[in-house]
Parts: C-alpha cells; sequence; structure tokens
DNA sequence: GGCCTTGTTGTGCAAGTGTATAAATAGCCC
DNA sequence: GGGCTATTTATACACTTGCACAACAAGGCC
C-alpha cells in the first residue's frame, strides 16, 4: 500500500485545494471575470472555463450560482451599464456651482478616464453590438440612453434659464440630442484612439461644442 | 444490381447538385453571408456552417477561397468598412454647390438611410468591440475613421473660406473632431432608436448642431 | 472533535467547432 | 462527345463547448 511520499512522487491526482466564499463575493468575482472575458475575447471567447480560470475557480462552479451562460452574460452586462450610467450621472452632484459650470464638468467628466476607457469601450460595443437581434440588450440600452439624455435635458434647462433665454419642450430635446450625441462621439473617438488626443482636448472640444450648440458666448480668455 | 428506381426508392446518399460559379461571385457571396450571419448571431453564431448554409453551399468550400475562418471575417470587414465610407463621402460630390450646402448635404446623408441602419450599426458593433484586442480592426478602423475627418476637415475649410473666416489647423482639427463626433453620435442614436426620431429631424438637428459649432449664423426662416 | 450542510471540484458527455482531405462532378476545350 | 481540371461536396478528425452529476471537503455548529 503507497504511503504518502509514494502519493506525492507518483503524482497521483490530487484534488484541489479551495476556499469557500460568501455568496455576493463569488457572484461579483464571477461577473466581473465575465466582463474581462468579454472585453480581452469577445463574447465567443467568452467561455465558462475562461471565466472560471479567471475566477479562480473550476467550470463546474459556475452553475452553481448562474442557470446558464446566457443569464451569466446579461447580469454581467446589467453590471456594466449600471456602472456606466452611475459614473456619468455622478458628475452632475454639484449642488453648488453655476449651471454652465455643472455642465462643463459634466462633460468633462464623461471625457476622461474612467469612462473614456478601451476596456468599457470594448464591452460596450460587444454587447449593443447584439441590441438589434436581442429585445432585452435593446430594452436595457433604451433605458439607459433615456434616462441620461434626461439628465442633460435637465442641466440644458438649468443652463438656459440662467442665461434668461426661453427654450420650448421641443428645443430642449433637440439640444439633448444634440449634445448627448457629442459626448458620445467624442467619448468613442478618445475610448478607440485615446493617445490621438493630449490630455484634457476631448473635454476642451465638447465643452465648446455643447456651448455652441447652446449659444452661449465662449468664455473670456479661453485660450486652447 | 441495383438500378435507378431502387437506388430512388432506397434512399441511397445522393451527391447533391451544384453549379460552378465564378470566383469573384463566390467571393462576395461568401462575404455577404458572413456580414448576415455576424449581423444576425454575432461572431459566436457566424459559424463556417451556418455561413455556408446562407451562401447556398456547404462548408467545406469556403476554405477554397479563404486561407480560414480568420482571414473571411476581415475581408468582410475591411468589404464594410469600405461600403460605409463609400457612402458617406459620395455625398460631398457636389461639384456646384456652396460649401455650406455641401456640408449640410453631407450631414443629411450620413442621418438618414442607408447609412442609418440596425445591420450595418450591428456590424459595426460588433466588430469595433475587438478593436482594442485586435490591432488589424484598429488599424482598419483608424483608416476609415482619419479618412472620414479629413474629408469634414476639408469641408470646413471651405466653408469657413467662404465666410472669410480666419482658421488655423488646430481649430480646424477641432472643429472635424467635433463635427465628426456629432454626426457619429446621432448615426448612433439613429440606428439604435431610428422610430424615436421623425424623419429628417436627425439631420436638422445635425445640421444644426454643426453649423454652430462653426459658428454660422442661423439660416432666415429656418423654422423647426 | 465529529458531523452535516453545501460550496466546490473533477469527470463525463453529446453537440458543435474549424480544419484537412478524398471523392465526385460541372463545365470548358478540343 | 470525351477527357481534364479545378470547383464543390462529403466525410473524418481532433478539439472545444455548455451542461449534468457524482464525489469530495471546508467550515460552521453542537
Amino acid at each position: 500500500m503507497p504511503d504518502a511520499a509514494d502519493l506525492a512522487s507518483m503524482n497521483v491526482p490530487s484534488r484541489r485545494k479551495f476556499r469557500r466564499e460568501g455568496e455576493e463575493r463569488r457572484r461579483q468575482d464571477l461577473i466581473e471575470a465575465t466582463l474581462d472575458s468579454v472585453a480581452e475575447h469577445g463574447l465567443q471567447g467568452a467561455t465558462l472555463r475562461a471565466i472560471a480560470l479567471r475566477a479562480g475557480v473550476t467550470a463546474g462552479l459556475i452553475r452553481h450560482y448562474f442557470p446558464g451562460k446566457e443569464e451569466l452574460l446579461q447580469e454581467a452586462y446589467a453590471t456594466l451599464v449600471g456602472r456606466m450610467t452611475e459614473q456619468a450621472k455622478a458628475a452632475l452632484v454639484m449642488e453648488d456651482a453655476l449651471p454652465r459650470q455643472r455642465l462643463a464638468a459634466f462633460v468633462t467628466a464623461n471625457l476622461n478616464a474612467p469612462i473614456i476607457d478601451a476596456r468599457v469601450f470594448s464591452l460596450w460595443a460587444t454587447f449593443i453590438g447584439r441590441a438589434s437581434a436581442d429585445p432585452a440588450l435593446a430594452h436595457a440600452h433604451r433605458e439607459g440612453y433615456l434616462g441620461f439624455r434626461n439628465e442633460v435635458e435637465a442641466v440644458v434647462a438649468e443652463v438656459l434659464a440662467a442665461e434668461r433665454r426661453k427654450a420650448d419642450a421641443s428645443q430642449l430635446r433637440h439640444h439633448a440630442i444634440a449634445i448627448n450625441a457629442i459626448i458620445d462621439g467624442l467619448w468613442i473617438e478618445g475610448s478607440l484612439a485615446g493617445e490621438m488626443f493630449s490630455p484634457g482636448e476631448l473635454a476642451a472640444i465638447g465643452i465648446r461644442a455643447v456651448e455652441a450648440e447652446l449659444g452661449l458666448a465662449p468664455e473670456e480668455g479661453g485660450s486652447q
């Protein structure tokens, strides 16, 4: 009968050691590993085994937390969307600032790290590419988009009010759509080719474009 | 020895009939089938068998025209990019028009069908999502992007010259970046949720935003 | 310390993947 | 019409995939 030394020298298949983690922690880790896998290798490369490897567990465990791969991907996407919108809106909670300054801060926040980020963009594009075929994805996107646009519209209304300019609902909506487009477009450019722009350049371009859209007079002494 | 009738009644495996197509035609069909498959089921769903089925051939044939799946996908992406940039620039070939009209026509063309299209957007997003991990994709995108931006910059220069406004290279570049962002952002919104906008609405928003960016006085009598 | 729950591992499986290659046949040339 | 060629089919193969399930052990509880 082989003893311990024999077992070791014979390379007998030995079961891997593991730790039991809290449920919430494991789920988070698995979702994060999923997002990493998707960002790095796309939806096709995000296999259960690859995800498990990243999360430091074996593939079988995933089924203990998620009914199937699809549900894992959906939860991962929901997490991503939630994180993005949360960060984007966070820049608006400057209570004691002029509307115009809040708007500028909002644009600046959305055109710098961590919102401008190749990994996040890759994830966004990968998932949104399935939106036209997947109603659940399309709906999740629209919710986020309209929420974002409403935030923009609210700030725009404040800015125009502070300038004593009147704007009806239609004009307000058009401004919000245009400003949203400016931010989205610059976000894409920055995420895809950040090194083509100097630091702060995109934010400066964005602020100027947004203020032009609203017909605000250029800042005094605003060089560069 | 079984005769023809026996063969038919016995359900003997019979080889499928086929036609020999010209090489270029087959390659085009395979690429189109690839784009359809990717748009409908994503990169993961675009299997060689699914592509071949769409193209009306069997999977083995693909290897006769492409070294492997990767090359097929690359050629498909190149085809897509080529088609997109070609259509986008086509609106600029109005020789006998005022610069400002050419710019407006350019914006309008880029914010209506067939450029605003859910299938094209899905393809763009799916492929671009891999750009940060795939240098070939990233390069192809940057080429297309810079080409597009240069076109924009040239028109902007004409418009400003016609208005007797002087702009240095840096300002020109910033205008081009901003205008490109406006068009991209509205293109995304329209492609993802076209029915949220009335016909021509996106183009109108785009033209106004672009002209505001350039500091052009609003058109006389330009209602809505 | 021993037990019990359940988080975790490891293995197995059927379906599907890209690729390789042999066999068939469509269509041109004479 | 009869070959010749290379387009096309069909089959095989090694590998991967998501999922199922049995065995195991980590760690709380008494």
